[in-house]
DNA sequence: TATGAATGAGGTTTCATTCAT
DNA sequence: CATGAATGAAACCTCATTCAT
């Protein structure tokens, strides 16, 4: 078991450190030399787990993309599905929440990182709007629910991303979730009692 | 004159090859040899022109934004300020089209190059939004202001950059706008009177 | 006894893959730790067997000349050392059966290795024919005996080797075998009385 | 043309160091760096010239291969066709005096360059031998000309390169000379008169 | 004795930039 | 102004070898 904790703990070392260095020069400069040697591992070392600079690179993605589908999953399990707006605010609190998990990291990840496909934990949402939506059609007024879902998710996500980026405050303000709930609850489902906006 | 047309046309020749190559192969691997071969001209003659590779980007990015910019303004002009709804689907058609200004170069710059700012377009169209629901105001169903126009910019220009990127279809389906309309409408503006949905 | 029955496995499975890998990728591909993984057996058990790489090539070396000797050896003891010209197509012969054990590894140490010194097999051989043709040195055409050693040598291995580099083929056609043979004959000894050819 | 001047000089001056290296050091000493440095060029020169490493040593091989056939085509002028005898002494001599050309760099060239093909100095031969025998058909032994011809090259260079390699004295003396005319004529060409030897 | 994680010198190659012509 | 040969720091990666376990 000391072979395997070794291991692990280089892995990490190399994952730590290419995280601290991207977030603090850009990814361009996290070269496999300075990631090895802010790791504390030899260069050999880090071609030992990793066959590629992309790989690292990959790998770190995955681990962060990871840590935000396990914080949107923890929001999930509390959420009542019957409540539709409830359910909305929840989902934007959730994925709010995911911005929040090393947001100098999310923001380099995502923008100096050639793209490779869509984006995990989007495909993930997605499907899981989708079937939301669907299973209640009738409280719905989206009309095309798959543009519908795909609209909601690249939003939301995008609009958590550019807050990140431009205005980390508004992460941590209450008018954001709000804003962000009124324009998912209106766009999506029919206001509750005849004529009352919701 | 003559010498200022032949400088026109070497800075366009770069440009133009520096796009070339930025969506063929991506960003990082035009190099400033390859751009200037691609060109057409020396390696001096870039340099004599651009003090550095990142100049050389940054005015690529400017002039697409500039373009797309221009392709906004276009619409601007028969938009009726009076309709409220029917301005936001021209201003979402506006974005949607200004999406179509060289796609491949659009994705490439916004995903693979180190993000200077605040995106100029983004800035322009928030403002002129703000602006509008201002004047506005009693139409208007968005509690704040300031964070809803930040979210309308960021949701649209996040759908339409998403579609280019994984659904290209969707930026020519009526679909799309119609949905992404429905979503600024219902967000921003009071339903017309007598309880009938937008 | 078992220690040592491991050992020699442990040795032949190194040397098993080295040559195997050098057949498949070249020399230069075969890096010890690649060897160990292939062996099965872990880098640091090679180093106890072998003090380095070069020790590896030469005992795998050192292991294909002693078969090709072998081979040749089997084939001289059924040799009539009296009858020149059947002794001279038996010699050539079993160089051309000694060609064709592990054709391929032959070729790749033949032409990848950084030559150590005079190979062993032809230095044997050599010394051989040196003294058969001494002992009948009156049927024996060659003036310089000492050139004429070396020169059938090299000319019958060179013949051979080149063969199975160029044209596999001939090394299993008879053809092959009798203009070697003729020309072995013809250069070294005098012609059977009455005026006949060889 | 000074600036084809400068080329060709970094052109010339790395070929140089790198032969240089390469009989001094052996090929696998001859790093591009090395070489370089040697040359007294800076290492992007040399790759402004060379595609590769492999790139830098192909083409001195292939400059060292045509001084070889230069060296021989310069003997082939004076040659007799009509004596084929002195014919083959001429094409022996030609063969010799071309190995004499940096016999260093022959040498390590021919040992530790991963073989790219069938060489082209020895096809080059075989075809002019070939023909040589077809057209005076009547006068020539060898049964198999195809296999005869292959035979004839591979076995002179092969005593050659041999020589430069274990015996370099050998190259200067007339009995090695001696000997290799006698290995070709005997093998080759019918006796002159009835039953002498030749 | 066997293991395999770790090492780090050194290999090949790229590329932004300079400057003599 | 234009040219393009030259530069050299620095990138990615390999590999023979060591040594703690």
């Amino acid at each position: 078991m000391p072979e395997q904790a070794r291991s692990r703990e280089t892995v990490e070392a190399i994952l730590g450190a290419t995280a601290k260095l991207c977030v603090r020069d850009g990814v361009e400069k996290a070269s496999t030399n300075r990631i090895a040697e802010a790791a504390g591992v030899s260069i050999g070392s880090l071609y030992q787990y990793f066959p590629s600079k992309e790989a690292v690179l990959a790998a770190l993605l995955e681990r962060h993309e990871n840590r935000m589908l396990r914080v949107i999953s923890s929001h999930l399990v509390d959420l009542d599905v019957e409540d539709l707006p409830r359910l909305a605010r929840g989902l934007v609190a959730a994925v709010l929440d995911a911005h929040r998990v090393e947001p100098g990291l999310h923001r380099v990840l995502l923008e100096q990182l050639p793209t490779t496909g869509p984006r995990v934990v989007d495909r993930a949402i997605e499907d899981l709007i989708k079937n939301a939506l669907l299973r209640r059609r009738s409280d719905v007024l989206i009309r095309d629910l798959e543009v519908g879902a795909f609209l909601l998710v690249a939003s939301v996500e995008a609009a958590c991303h550019q807050a990140v980026h431009d205005r980390p405050e508004l992460l941590e303000s209450d008018a954001f979730l709000d804003e962000l709930t009124d324009m998912v609850v209106r766009y999506a489902l029919k206001p509750k009692r005849r004529g009352r906006a919701v």
